[in-house]
RNA sequence: GGCGCGUUGGAGAAGCGGCUUAACUCACCAGCCUUUCACGCUGGCAUCCACGGGUUCGAAUCCCGUACGCGUCACCA
């Protein structure tokens, strides 16, 4: 894949990689590198592989890979090669490249770059050890970079197997440019000889990136900044081979509100979580994307098509950022808000089905017309109170049943005051005279329900008129029989949703008390 | 401890040597709107850019040191 530049040279187009390790569900940070390899590719027709880096035999699984690929697909990220998609450098599975690294790894070892090492975990940990209470920086030692051929077939005789180790030689630094954070350099003698291939025939990270890498044309390499300080090993590795690194673009960390890199351990971080609280994908993208990139204008709230166009390496900033959830139910509320009746309540759907209402029903379309426009109304009477869509579960015994779940303190003082019974009994004559409240099991057509909070509304004022009281002394009398509460939602569309049977019931019960 | 990276208000940030009396957004505070709450609207919120020095006519912006924070030093990725 090519295009031709302005000087009719060819120039490969861009292709990049997001590599995650399938050892649990896709957090935060991940969705973030994710994002930014996509807008970073896409928005200049580049390709986007996902690649899974399974080398972690013990910690890896399949379903991890599954959830992750769902996680990005949920997002709107979406990948032109890789897992599930295949494609020209398949498989893209690092478990089923084996025999792709055996080979690099043997022109290695044929350019003198690899030896085995035979020492035991305890061995390493000691040597380790040691170094750090010299003061000196705990690389490997060396020890078996020159063993004999007797004392390797000894260990081996001994039933060791060997890890192989890739032979640091001495040289100039080690320099890149990196896209965000621009010259850096590493001392290579700092650099101990490091494990590419481990006992079990399995390589290291260090080593199959870079074969991946290579492999798959990846031009530019756009990764957390947790893997700046394994960069110098990988370059080396480059180097070795011949062949030119990928331009590398190191992201800064997101930080937890201790200031600290946020975790999978860390509880709340992964794009499931949020998924399941009820954060719409758009607000997430949209969130994330602002963590550590800015836009050129004032305008914070952009669609993916807008990102893709403006995003770049060069905004990128160099400084990690501090992961704000109050910025993100903003975001979500934003999205939340400029959804419109069925649109949103579609969406609601699993989450007030998880709250009790309409939990035997498979999916929208097997709801009955009735019911989805009483979520509809419903949906554009908490919309614009509600952070995530899991919160709308806790309003629906406001706007259903004949029972008032509570009464706040307040709202029984108001009750007890001068008017209240007379205008709650004034109001259950007018509703017991009145045919048009409709409930849910009688709405037949559509639109009926928003008539019906008209003529709630109406009513009330009615209501006012006849007995010569006006606002406050009508409205708050009214919620606070109706509902318990005395802050809620409009009265009209809460009237309107209760139907006159369940109004009915809950005025009897209030005039009880 | 070695190596690496970073430091603009509570958070995200703009700023790229004079246009800055440091944008914008969230949070927070006050007021308005509203039958309540929410939404929305208006205003407030860094005399200053971690600190110290230097370069310059001029620095948040360039250089050097110090401090602090974070990352990383695995047969994990």
């Amino acid at each position: 894949m090519g295009r031709t530049n302005d000087q009719g040279g060819f120039v490969m187009s861009v292709r990049v990689r997001f590599a995650p390790s399938p050892t649990g569900l896709l957090h935060i940070g991940g969705a973030r590198s994710a994002l930014f390899n996509y807008l970073f590719a896409t928005g200049q027709g580049g390709c986007l592989i996902l690649r899974s880096e399974d080398t972690d035999l013990a910690r890896s699984r399949l379903e991890y890979e599954e959830s992750i690929a769902d996680a990005l697909f949920w997002l709107g990220i979406t990948w032109q090669e890789g897992l599930r998609v295949g494609g020209e450098s398949a498989p893209y599975r690092q478990s089923e490249r084996l025999d792709i690294y055996r080979r690099y790894l043997e022109k290695l070892a044929g350019l003198g770059y690899v030896y085995e090492c035979f020492c035991s975990e305890e061995e390493l940990e000691a040597q380790r050890q040691d170094l750090s209470e010299r003061g000196e920086s705990p690389r490997y030692s060396g020890r078996c970079a020159s063993l004999s051929e007797q004392e390797k077939a000894l260990k081996r005789d001994q039933g060791i197997k060997p890890a192989l180790r890739f032979r640091v030689r001495p040289g100039a630094p080690l320099l890149f440019a990196d896209a965000v954070r621009g010259t850096i350099g590493f001392d290579r003698n700092g650099i101990g000889d490091f494990i590419i291939m481990k006992s079990d025939g399995v390589p290291t990270y260090n080593f199959a990136v870079v074969i991946d890498d290579l492999e798959m044309k990846v031009t530019h390499v756009v990764r957390g900044e947790e893997h700046l300080s394994n960069t110098p090993c990988q370059l080396l590795i480059w180097e070795a081979l011949g062949f030119t690194p990928p331009q590398y673009a190191h992201i800064s960390l997101i930080l937890n509100s201790e200031g600290k890199k946020m975790s999978k351990r860390d509880g709340d971080t992964s794009v499931a979580y949020y998924r399941d609280q009820g954060y719409l994908p758009e607000a997430v993208l949209n969130f994330l994307v602002l963590l550590g990139w800015s836009p050129t204008g004032d305008q914070e709230i952009l669609t993916l098509a807008e990102l893709k166009e403006q995003f770049s390496l060069a905004r990128v900033s160099k400084a990690p950022a501090v992961f704000d959830r109050d910025k993100l139910d903003y975001m979500n509320s934003c999205y939340i808000r400029s959804r419109k009746g069925e649109e949103l309540a579609e969406l609601l759907l699993p989450f007030v089905q998880r709250a009790g209402l309409f939990a035997d029903r498979t999916s929208w379309a097997g709801l009955e017309s009735r019911e989805r426009e009483w979520l509809a109304v419903f949906a554009e009477a908490v919309k614009e109170r509600i952070k995530t869509l899991g919160e709308a579960g806790q309003y629906i015994d406001l706007f259903r049943g004949a029972e008032i779940r509570s009464f706040e303190e307040e709202a029984r003082e108001v009750l007890r005051g001068a008017n209240a019974r007379v205008v709650l009994e004034a109001f259950r004559r007018m509703v017991e005279a009145a045919p048009a409240l409709n409930q849910m099991g009688e709405l037949n057509q559509m639109g009926e329900l928003d008539s019906a909070a008209a003529a709630a509304k109406t009513m009330m004022k009615q209501l006012g008129k006849d007995l010569g009281l006006k606002g406050k002394d009508v409205f708050m009398p009214l919620r606070a029989g109706v509902t318990g509460q005395m802050h809620g939602p409009d009265l009209d569309k809460i009237l309107a949703l209760l139907g006159k049977e369940d109004i009915l019931a809950r005025l009897e019960k209030t005039l009880s008390l």
